[in-house]
DNA sequence: CTTCGTTATTTCCGTTCGAACATAACGAAG
DNA sequence: CTTCGTTATGTTCGAACGGAAATAACGAAG
C-alpha cells in the first residue's frame, strides 16, 4: 500500500480546507444529505452540521444548501460555489500528488522493512 | 498574503510526517540543538524532544543524534538519513506547491473579500 | 392534522493534546 | 570535583475536540 497524501489550504485568515471538509462535501453532492454523508464518514452529524456551517462562512456564498421537512424529511445539495470548491480541491489534491510522486518515493525508500507479517 | 499548503505523508503504518517534524529537523540541522530548536519553533522541550523520538523510530535509523553532557551541555544534530529525510519532504513540498498553484488561485478567488481594513 | 425523516441546536462527558513544572543524568572544562 | 547547559523523563493540569444523546423545527404527503 502506498502512502497517502493529505493536503490541507490554510488561507491568510485562519481559515482552512482539508481532506475532511472536501470529502464531506463529495459526499454531500453524492447522497443529497448531510447526516447521510455523516454515517458514511463515520462521524456525528452533529460534526458534519458545524464543518458546513464553517464551509458556508469561508467562501462567497454557502456551499451547501439546505432544506428541512418535506416528504424526505428535507436534504442538502452543493450549489454552485460549492461544485467549484470540490473540483478546484480535487484538481489541487490530484496535481500535488503527482507531483510529489517522486520526493515521496524517496521516502518511503527511507522507511525500514516491515517486521514480517504472517506470510 | 496567498495561501499556504501544508502537506502530511501518512505511511500504511499509520505514521506519518508533516509540517511539525519537517520544520523541526530543518531547525535542529540549524540551530544544533533540540531545545533551541524547541524555543525557535514555540513549542516545549519535551514536546519537541517526543517529535524526535517518533521520527527516529519511523524510518531506517535514527534522524537525530543526540549527545548529553559536555561543555555546552550537549547538542544534536541530523544523520544521514535525517538530511535525506529533510530533503526529501522539502522537494515534496516544493513540487506539490507549484502543481498545486493553478488549482490554489481558482479556490482563492471563491473566497469572500477582505472585510476592508483601515485604510 | 398526523406522520415521518431530515435539518438545526443544546447540553453533557470522556478523551486527547500539549504546556508547565519538576528532576535526573550526563560529561567536558575549569 | 564543581559548574553549566543540554538531553532525557515523569507528573500534573487545563483547554480543545469530538461523540452521544436529547429536543425542537420543519414541511410535503397521505
Amino acid at each position: 500500500m502506498p502512502p497517502r497524501l493529505r493536503l490541507r489550504l490554510h488561507f491568510d485568515d485562519g481559515a482552512f480546507i482539508g481532506p475532511g471538509k472536501a470529502d464531506l462535501l463529495a459526499l454531500i453532492a453524492e447522497t443529497g444529505s448531510i447526516s447521510a454523508a455523516a454515517a458514511r464518514m463515520g462521524m456525528s452529524y452533529k460534526r458534519a452540521w458545524s464543518l458546513v456551517e464553517v464551509l458556508n462562512a469561508m467562501f462567497s456564498g454557502p456551499l451547501v444548501a439546505s432544506a428541512r421537512g418535506g416528504a424526505h424529511g428535507g436534504g442538502a445539495h452543493l450549489t454552485e460555489t460549492g461544485h467549484r470548491v470540490l473540483v478546484a480541491y480535487t484538481a489541487m489534491q490530484a496535481a500535488a500528488e503527482t507531483a510529489a510522486a517522486p520526493a515521496i518515493i524517496d521516502l518511503q525508500a527511507l522507511r525500514p522493512p516491515a517486521p514480517l507479517s504472517s506470510t
